[in-house]
DNA sequence: GTTCAAAATGTTATATTATTACATTTACTG
DNA sequence: CAGTAAATGTAATAATATAACATTTTGAAC
């Protein structure tokens, strides 16, 4: 069990499990809505899920939308930079980006100030260009 | 009552009342705290404080600190742009920046893909200045 | 392979944050 | 001053997250 991967090396039962799940839903899913997906799998509460998340968040393989309160399968497999998240206002869709230029733009912002700067949260509400053509 | 005033005009006894308390906190405030601190004023139940500061943050006079589930006095009395908040990792003091080119810069960023902005949520956690030096 | 320590897991209970629902009062508009 | 929208009061409950503690699994060292 676990086997190593080349894009996942040695996950656990649970990690694979929860991971799984989040790519299954395909979008930012809530650790109760995972809990109920991972009962037939033999979750029963809620630490489970929560402590697996955090396990896959260290290794940037998720990561928690603050906003909502809900996690995402990271789109990239092995990333340990600052993800965008685009949320859709209409239809809810989040999109995940990775803008490396963007990210440094940002974390020098507070650097003259003194301020040493170590991970950031940036998440935009908008309209997706799907709900903008369905208007 | 809710006298007039040139920043911040026409508040209710409760806007007020919650606003006068979380510039008194001059932090990050929670729900629960400030309903503590305001049971004296009368407040007894936590939708009071949630439907007020609500409310004021409707008007841009506090903001919401998604990851900390917090909320804080705007810096600036009357703003409704993107507040950029740095928070420090290790004294937990939380200051508010106001950066309109940066703001422009993220936004930007999704517009690419047909995605319409709106509004974004930014906060950069990292070591403020005085526990970078008392290190 | 046995021992040890670290990490992961299972489980119960509980803490923290936020909202629903509904009755009442206050404030503004015509 | 009647009518309506906004704000308020209050109780109950929903949704999200963690503490505490026992047990098991894993991986490295010997």
């Amino acid at each position: 069990m676990s086997q190593p991967d080349s894009t996942t090396p040695s996950l656990t039962k649970n990690q694979l499990l929860v991971l799984e799940a989040l790519r299954d839903a395909g979008q930012a899913t809530g650790a109760y809505q995972l809990l109920e997906v991972l009962r037939d799998k033999g979750f029963k509460a809620p630490l489970q899920v929560y402590r697996t998340l955090n396990q896959l968040a260290d290794r940037g393989l998720v990561h928690r939308i603050e906003s909502l309160n809900a996690w995402m399968a990271c789109c990239d497999d092995h990333h340990h930079g600052t993800p965008i998240f685009a949320i859709c206002n209409d239809c809810g869709n989040v999109t995940e980006y990775l803008d490396h230029s963007l990210t440094e733009t940002i974390t020098a912002l507070p650097t003259d100030t003194g301020f040493q700067p170590d991970r950031s949260i940036i998440e935009i509400y908008g309209q997706c260009s799907a709900c903008v053509a369905s208007n």
